[in-house]
DNA sequence: TGATATGTTATCTT
DNA sequence: CAAGATAACATATC
């Protein structure tokens, strides 16, 4: 589930309580899920925890790696607060990502992949299910401006659209043009500028990048916006075979690169 | 049982 | 070489 927004969501809600956090002690429950040297991490208190594109960025005081968590499709991020530990009320909990069952219980659970313990007794889980999601510790990464950066300018979207001769969707999708668009808010995101997902990007006129343009920027910061509640608003993802909320007609599914691709052809045609 | 799944990348093909 | 397509990663769910 996590993309851009749902990272974003949780980001916001950890940097508050993170922020000033001293590291006691790192236990990586799976190996291939976490990268780097964690003794690099003892004792480091936590400067701001941040977002780019889909990934989270750790940095500490006097430091100058940051820890980076990829979510990918089922990572998620749980937060337990020291303050009620060991007490029988209920656990001040912070959740985030892919949302299961172990958002409420109890941690750690079979897919638990990494757990940070802070000196304070607070405990932060990172759990994920297919194991496609990673932690590492590594140097803050260069990447492409993501949908919702001041750089992702019409113009800059304009040259990436007309230099490619793929489907529209998948350039949306192409991280290493622009960061943070995954298969939801692409999908929605071309209804709501009422394009054919499939109609290959170059024969795009100036009028549809801009719709787009505007469409995948609106999408992006509902999803933001609704906090972590976006499911209940999909346009058109997940609706295969349920009525269109702009016309009468019924949303399609077909795959396209091998990914699911829902659209409303009476809207998204031509 | 087999198809499918919200991400990314290494590798193959054109 | 470049661009695009596809397999691979690991596990749960329908």
């Amino acid at each position: 589930m996590p993309e851009l927004p749902e990272v974003e969501i949780i980001v916001r809600q950890l940097n508050k309580v993170l922020r000033g956090m001293v590291i006691e002690r790192v236990e990586v429950l799976r190996e291939k899920s976490f990268k780097g040297e964690i003794k690099e991490l003892v004792g480091r208190k936590i400067k701001k925890v941040g977002r780019k594109s889909k990934m989270m960025v750790m940095e500490f005081m006097e430091l100058k790696k940051v820890v980076l968590i990829h979510l990918k499709m089922t990572g998620q991020l749980i937060y337990i607060d020291s303050r009620l530990r060991g007490n029988d009320e209920e656990e001040m909990r912070i959740v985030g990502g892919h949302p299961t069952a172990d958002w409420v219980n109890e941690l750690p659970s079979k897919h638990t992949r990494v757990i940070i313990y802070f000196k304070n007794g607070s405990r932060l889980f990172f759990n994920d299910m297919r194991a496609f999601g990673w932690m590492k510790i590594g140097d803050v990464p260069r990447l492409p401006p993501d949908v919702v950066d001041k750089e992702f300018t019409l113009q800059l979207f304009k040259e990436l659209v007309s230099g490619s001769k793929r489907a529209i969707k998948l350039v949306l999708m192409d991280q290493k043009k622009i960061g943070g668009v995954g298969n939801i808010y692409a999908n929605d995101g071309l209804f709501l500028a009422k394009i054919d997902p499939k109609k290959m990007a170059s024969s795009l006129d100036n009028n549809e990048i801009e719709r787009l343009h505007k469409a995948i920027k609106k999408v992006i910061n509902k999803g933001i916006l609704l906090a972590g509640k976006y499911q209940n608003y999909f346009l058109v993802y997940g609706r295969e075979g349920e009525k269109c909320k702009k016309c009468k007609g019924k949303i399609e599914k077909f795959k396209l690169s091998g990914r699911g691709t829902y659209w409303c052809p009476n809207c998204q045609m031509g």
